[in-house]
DNA sequence: CAATAGATCATCT
DNA sequence: GATGATCTATTGC
């Protein structure tokens, strides 16, 4: 939840393409019947408890790859799923890999959004977020921003807890 | 504009 | 065998 909050702003970078984070959703682990961590280690949620600073990505509804950061230290388990980036570069990619996207707003506005702009995939599902394909990193001048929250969206257990953090007034936050 | 249906499959019961 | 941390197209007002 700290996480979620020092994150917003940050910028993620993969290959060519790179994008700010304007929204984010925390998912705590035991006690969140919402998240996958609740009913403990299984295959898919095995990097959920492992050390944080790690990707966990999992496929869903099949169609979809979403982009989670592990938050939380070894051993708990505890993620924080990226909702919506603000496209900063590669914005021709983005645009071949999300054809039916007509406006930026379009590109990268939704967890499934956002992993198919910057490429994306369970192939980077553990992977270390310093020193693999995929970064984040710090904007050079970070302006101030203003951080608003509410209730998750998208789920059915736990679904009024203020767990969603977002950049107030962005105009690249979902819907 | 809002509401709904369809796509499509890994994961868990 | 049902469900789901989604997106898009389509239908209906």
């Amino acid at each position: 939840m700290q996480v979620a909050r020092e994150c917003l702003g940050k910028v993620i970078v993969h290959g060519s393409t790179a994008g700010r984070i304007v929204e984010v959703e925390a998912y705590l682990g035991l006690d969140d019947l919402a998240a996958h961590s609740s009913r403990g280690i299984t295959e898919r949620t095995r990097v959920i408890f492992g050390p944080p600073g790690h990707a966990y990505v999992y496929f869903i509804y099949g169609m979809y790859d979403c982009l989670n950061f592990v938050t939380e230290q070894d051993r708990t388990p505890g993620a924080l799923l990226i909702r919506a980036l603000e496209p900063l570069s590669g914005l021709a990619v983005m645009q071949r890999r999300r054809p039916k996207a007509r406006r930026l707003e379009d590109f990268a506005s939704g967890p499934g959004k956002l992993t198919l702009a910057l490429g994306i995939t369970r192939k980077l599902n553990g992977a270390n977020l310093v020193e693999s394909p995929i970064t984040v990193r710090r904007l050079r001048d970070e302006p101030p921003i203003e951080i608003a929250e509410g209730p998750r969206i998208g789920i059915t257990k736990c679904a009024d807890l203020p767990l969603r953090f977002w950049i107030a007034g962005n105009r690249f936050v979902s819907r």
